[in-house]
DNA sequence: ACTATTTCTTATCTTATGTTAACGTTTTGA
DNA sequence: TCAAAACGTTAACATAAGATAAGAAATAGT
């Protein structure tokens, strides 16, 4: 894939949120960077401060935590999402996640810098906070469930929801990852797996 | 506390995000209202749309779903904190939260409609688009936490790092709706503590 | 002031999960 | 192509959590 493919992409994902003329565009897209991550390179890690929101045109992150020399999955990304340790970006604080590249991933970033640039920028400003807002109401959207989950659902239960949603995540994950995912051991994914099936036949 | 009281305890709030002048303000104020919400009134049901968002000049509200009969508390919102069923809010789609008032609460609303006129008015469009960024990204940041916690934490583990934040939740709830916000169920916090006594002593 | 309700603890029992290790299989990378 | 690494399952054991019930203490409401 080439930049350009790769940034207009991007232009179709944003303008999702909020539609650019072609002089706002230009502007816009002076600020953005096409860049390749490679297998396992990282897109975060937990010393430092994540300076960059990405775009997955193509490929896919997981996010990870580390926890008693362990690597526990939190969370993926895939093609046309976006990838960030968002507190850290947003509070200029190390975070405490690793992001990897799981696949060659070709990524639209931005830095700190150039979005606060845009955001003094009155041709760009109001456009690029609602931008912003919407993105981050969507994602509040997501994790409100994610944390019901937590709270109301059993291993088992939060597992066959997943399920139910045929998620990307089931058909291109190793099984740990999910079961960190899910808030359990890979041992314990697999014997909820087994007691499933034996369930059902 | 009288209305104008309440007011300016929101406007205090508010401009910790954007500011606004006289003329900005008082078209801002005409689309709030000042109510109060009666101890074990609801803010939110689950088979409803939640339509408003409050800020909380005094009182305190109660999250819970409702799963097999039983009540299950998620969260907590005190004195200078937003309320709303906000995946609803923001969807537009009946929530699954339960929203209800832990004591009479007095509150500064502004509804769905409010926010739409207030993001099509130009005069106030671009700081309410900011105010709303930055809200989301402050709950986002939380949400983040909370989740990584459910992950890579034990019930007792999520225990004690509350106790060590000394969050206002510890001093004000009854310990079972501590023990749902956790994730487990009062019977386990209380042997949670339990051990923990044992160990100090 | 007194009763009803709520709250917390404790006990018992059952069940699920974590931990560790072993084994076979698959995938990866050189 | 071949060795190393990663992956998924299973087993055994220890531990923690869920469910239920009972009882004491605190709180609320009248």
């Amino acid at each position: 894939m080439d930049n350009s493919t790769a940034l207009s992409l991007f232009r179709k994902c944003i303008e999702k949120y909020v539609e650019f003329n072609e002089a706002e565009w230009i502007i816009f897209s002076q600020h953005l960077k096409v860049s390749i991550l490679k297998k396992k390179q990282y897109f975060a890690t937990p010393e430092k401060v994540c300076d960059n929101v990405g775009y997955i045109a193509d490929g896919a992150v997981r996010y990870f935590h580390i926890k008693d020399g362990q690597d526990i999955t939190g969370y993926f990304s895939f093609e046309n999402e976006f990838v960030s340790s968002y507190k850290s970006f947003l509070t200029g604080q190390p975070g405490f996640t690793s992001i990897q590249a799981l696949t060659d991933t070709i990524l639209v970033t931005f830095t700190r810098k150039d979005m606060d640039q845009m955001l003094s920028n009155p041709m760009l400003a109001y456009k690029v906070e609602r931008f912003g807002r919407l993105v981050a109401e969507q994602y509040l959207c997501c994790y409100e469930d994610r944390i019901a989950s937590f709270i109301t659902q059993t291993p088992e239960e939060r597992y066959t929801h997943l399920l139910s949603t045929g998620r990307e995540i089931l058909q291109r994950m190793p099984q740990h990852y999910i079961a960190n995912y899910l808030g359990i051991t890979p041992v314990s994914l697999s014997r909820i797996r087994r007691r499933l099936l034996v369930g059902t036949k």
